[in-house]
DNA sequence: GTCTATAACGTGATAGAC
DNA sequence: GTCTATCACGTTATAGAC
């Protein structure tokens, strides 16, 4: 039971944010009364942490698999990239950052700065790669452009979900491929 | 009393998307009581909507402001992705993209959608102008690249609002200019 | 571990007095 | 136009039985 109040927790923060979702909605979605969801976590902020910790956890999990390829690093960055999303539903951490009640809450917070950071940095060690083995134009700062890409990945969720189509943020990809592009080798 | 309300419901808006604002809450920072505010308008959604077509016109209009000077195309671009922006703050319309409730209701998104589309053809106009003036290459894809820089932006409000630093906002602006600056002519 | 009962408070609105 | 009273319902728990 506790690890389907965390996947119900999870889809729900996703789809309506800290503030749109209910322990009745938790409790509604996963099957489990109230005195079942309390007798696992103290209450709706524990509860939310958890699956906050996971949805963290399994964004860095998948970047550092298609990051720490043996392909190119801009092989690699393009796969990153070009990765299929729900592009719709947007990203379940960086949506986190429009949550006044998530960001005002340090514990909740955490996980959110923390997989951001993680990912610019590394971002930019494989940009700093790409750039040390030729690949990559030398005037390209790695920090700022890894920067830019994530920006346009979290954009581009945006974009999608305001125009309504999917499509939207694959050409946000395809717009930020196109500029990197430029400066190749 | 109307356009207090518009304003206070415009900020709660911003500061806690739709879900998060109560009318209660907008009577307080306006100074309104109830039934000044169920005077002026029908409920919550009827007065989210004053709120958010303000906010979106607001953008337009500063947009439109950089992106038709009498600069070079080029600089235009620069002026309007360089403009000072209260990061932390985010986006007034595109944190409503996160709104399920905003955007399950067609009149609340209509604002959203429009702005946004606007937005990128707009840009995309300025892009194509830059490369039939010889002013950036002619490799670039107008509509690709206007959706990828506003997509730097408003990923730009995510990556500082997780990492609790405005300067994180101007470093992605920072790499999307460096990133444009390989295909300048 | 899970259930039901209860409760204090907030939400979003209506009604009618002033 | 603005005010107070009222209301049905939802939120976020706690308590204690099973």
């Amino acid at each position: 039971m506790r690890e389907r109040l965390i996947e119900s927790t999870r889809e729900l923060l996703w789809e309506r944010g800290y503030v749109g979702t209910s322990p009745k909605a938790i409790q509604q979605r996963s099957g489990a009364g109230q005195g079942s969801m309390y007798h696992h976590f103290r209450g709706k902020p524990d509860l939310a942490l958890a699956a906050i910790a996971r949805s963290a956890d399994d964004m860095r999990v998948r970047a550092e698999a298609e990051l720490s390829g043996s392909a190119s690093p801009l092989q690699r960055i393009t796969v990153y990239l070009r990765r299929e999303r729900d592009a719709l539903r947007g990203c379940p951490v960086g949506r986190l950052t429009q949550d006044p009640d998530v960001m005002a809450d340090p514990e909740l917070r955490r996980p959110v700065e923390e997989t951001f950071a993680w990912l610019r940095t590394r971002l930019a060690g494989v940009l700093a790669d790409a750039r040390s083995q030729g690949e990559l134009d030398a005037s390209l700062d790695p920090a700022a452009t890894a920067t830019a890409l994530v920006a346009v990945l979290q954009g581009g969720y945006v974009l999608a979900r305001a125009a309504g189509d999917a499509e939207v943020y694959a050409q946000a990809v395809d717009g930020a491929l196109g500029l990197l592009a430029g400066h190749a080798r």
